[in-house]
DNA sequence: CTTTAATTCTACTAATTCCATAGAATTAGC
DNA sequence: GCTAATTCTATGGAATTAGTAGAATTAAAG
């Protein structure tokens, strides 16, 4: 199960996707999405959401402009975000124990043999056939056909 | 990420399959296997593995005979419990969230159309994906091979 | 330069879940 | 009845999760 600061983060970035002027001509986006309108029509907790948008710029995944007329906006496009990304970066490893884990490996404490661990060799599995999917799908994909009213339609 | 209390399920389960006398007459085991040497050659709180072992009981998978010579013993095959049963009795469910799953469902609170949810749709496909993994491995699978000595090896 | 409205950052709290332990009750065999 | 096992319920501490508070900082605009 993620979190639900993992909820929060997706709803955020589809949310950025969305308002977000794309019209990008020297390397950034121009329009600036503001926290509390993702508060707010997200239903999400605005500090809580202030740690979870900090997180998200800290993973350069968005960035933030300060004052009056900031806001945040994607730093990479919202296609090269996949859902992956966004887990490892929030909820962490994918993958079920961090002795099957890529990115946050771990010796098991009591493990004579890797190799022989049958239980790791399934759970590797597990981890393969999910991140198949999760890199699969990115943000733009997500976004696309989500949001649908400014009042309404939250989906996740 | 699996909690401890799941690790140790596996490892008791395993144990299990690899001591106990398979050879069924009349529908029960004729061995059972004690709590304490689970708890010793595991490396696992006895205290905790006891309450482990009672909601593997609860969930039919392992009975008990109580007793000076008690012990535990399979009610089904360990061939015929897979990993994807484990998981939903120690762990819960297996889809990333609520609305996502099969055995678990709940609709999200603030979802008008879980049709449109584009979130909702990738994260079952990472559901199935697992679940086809976690239904494939079964308990004499990782039974075999994984337990090698009696003094060292534990393997997840 | 001052005001204003936004983000940034650190610290804190409440609630929940996870991990583990304690101990009395129960059961079964000798 | 004695012993050695499981059964059951309760409890406690640690870790994680979810959310809050408030001061500091930034940048635009008047």
């Amino acid at each position: 199960m993620i979190s639900k600061k993992m909820k929060y983060a997706l709803k955020a970035l589809i949310h950025i996707a969305n308002h977000q002027d794309t019209n990008v001509s020297d390397g950034h986006a121009v329009e600036y999405v503001k926290a509390h309108d993702i508060a707010e029509q997200g239903h999400i907790p605005k500090k809580f959401l202030e740690q979870i948008l900090l997180e998200l710029k800290k993973g350069r995944i968005i960035n933030s402009k300060q004052g009056n007329v900031g806001g945040y906006y994607f730093v990479k496009k919202p296609e090269q975000v996949t859902l992956a990304d966004v887990y490892r970066l929030i909820d962490g490893p994918i993958a079920l124990v961090p002795c099957a884990s890529k990115n946050f490996y771990e010796k098991c404490d009591d493990c004579p043999s890797e190799e022989e661990c049958s239980i790791r060799h399934a759970l590797i599995q597990v981890r393969d056939e999910t991140l198949k999917v999760l890199e699969k799908k990115n943000i733009h994909d997500l976004a696309k056909g989500t949001y649908i009213d400014a009042n309404v339609s939250w989906t996740i």
